[in-house]
DNA sequence: TGATTACTTAACCGAAAGGTTGACGAAACC
DNA sequence: GGTTTCGTCAACCTTTCGGTTAAGTAATCA
């Protein structure tokens, strides 16, 4: 269990990381190319990666000047597993998934 | 999609409150008896549980003078499907959560 | 009726969240 | 070497969070 439920569902409790983590669900990206599509100033995006960091949901690696962000869908894993305790859900729905990324990335 | 992932997740970001939602897991319980085990005042109970109340984990219906709690799992459904989008994990291992369960009551 | 029980609300407090701007360091470009 | 680009850090500000105590309301009990 490497990284605690606090920290993870806290990562999540915010759309400007849920977003982040959907782009990087695309392909690994530049923390400048994260930033691009927000409203906010580079450093406020920095701060949302240092947190998505510490919940152990991305990895951030330096190359050259460039630093890459990496998903690191893992550490949804223990997450997924408490809320599963809860009761089982329909098997997983891709198309509801997509349907709402769309949506999201939308508005 | 009728409660935000926002306060979801960030309802779920709390020890205290996750450990209430453990609990309801066993029966419907009234505000007092969810209050108990707390090293914490009745205010601060009553407000986790309308944090939960506002993310529909919980409702709650108050019968003579007792509140009741319940938990609502299927709020956790959009959170569920949210997370799974990021990957396939192992199917739902309900062992592993009762240990862990067990392990954070203890606690 | 009077006291007690069950819970919420209001006011307050310190700490953390989420944003800003400005300065800085390190790599790359010309 | 000078300048631009990439990204973080520090200081600050406002709002929210998580807790407190004190007071208030509504139902039950004796």
């Amino acid at each position: 269990m490497a990284h605690s439920l606090d920290h993870v569902f806290a990562a999540l409790a915010d759309p400007t990381r849920r977003a982040i983590l959907m782009m990087l669900l695309e392909d690994d990206m530049a923390v400048t190319d994260v930033a691009e599509p927000f409203d906010m100033s580079l450093a406020a995006i920095s701060k949302h990666l240092s947190i998505l960091g510490r919940a152990g949901l991305i990895s951030q690696e330096k190359r050259g000047r460039v630093k890459w962000c990496k998903l690191e869908p893992d550490a949804l894993r223990d997450a997924t597993v408490w809320m599963q305790g809860f009761g089982q859900f329909d098997p997983v729905n891709l198309d509801a998934f997509e349907a709402f990324l769309e949506q999201e990335l939308k508005s």
